[in-house]
DNA sequence: GCAATAATAATAACCATTATCATTATAAGA
DNA sequence: TCTTATAATGATAATGGTTATTATTATTGC
């Protein structure tokens, strides 16, 4: 039986209104402002927990660090390699989503993530600007 | 200027037989059976030079072990979040890949990765035996 | 062959995440 | 409201995949 935690509505909440995707340990910073007791392993533990429960999901892309996202309705990720930001693309920008396969497939689809990769224009700007 | 190693030259050739995706871990134990002197340090430097030359590719499932594939063509993965495995989804039974966007998106995208996850057949049936 | 230097083996370090555990907070019943 | 049961926390240690370090070895060009 599940209890209610101030925390975790802390962090529920402070994911509910970024529009990136925060890592744990931005999570940690942040909700630590009004929460100044809160510990990492309370940040980590939540959003696990968050993650079964379907409330959150957790995004995944190759570079060692986990990132969050209060937005679980299904849509693509851009992750600049050179910034490391994660940005949703656009759902009307997006190709359709193939998370159908066919029924010949033999194992089961229960989800499926799409995963943009490349230099955002911030970055790409920057290195012009370098030269 | 790069020079020749019976070691990478070991691990591209063990990558290119499999046809499912290993981890650093397994490439480390496979590979040591003709090379007993071959290092962990190895297998990791060699497989990172490797997806920086292109000649393979990562493949991240968000289960904290990265997996290797010899086939760089653009093709989709299956995770069962079970088991573990990673398998490749039949070109025939993908959904066309999404990997273009409208040219309106302002970010550049150099490539895209598509995952779908699941329990695998394999594990469904071996949860039905036990019940 | 011989010097220059890239790559290796062995090992230590890193660091994001998870586990442990004594303490605190929450929920439900008397 | 007091009490009891137990879920959740904070602090911290441990884990484990990956990366860095460094003396030594292997490869390349002359």
């Amino acid at each position: 039986m599940m209890k209610y935690s101030r925390q975790r509505e802390a962090i529920k909440e402070y994911l509910m209104e970024r529009r990136d995707h925060p890592t744990a340990e931005m999570v940690y910073r942040d909700v630590r402002e009004a929460n100044p007791k809160i510990s990492l392993g309370t940040v980590y533990r939540n959003l696990s927990l968050l993650v079964s429960l379907g409330e959150i999901q957790k995004i995944c892309c190759g570079d060692g660090v986990e990132r969050y996202d209060a937005n679980v309705s299904p849509h693509y990720h851009y992750h600049c390699t050179c910034c490391g930001r994660v940005m949703d693309v656009p759902p009307e920008q997006a190709p359709p989503s193939p998370i159908r396969l066919r029924e010949d497939f033999p194992e089961e689809v229960e989800g499926c993530t799409v995963l943009f990769h490349g230099t955002c224009r911030d970055c790409k700007e920057k290195s012009e600007k370098t030269g």
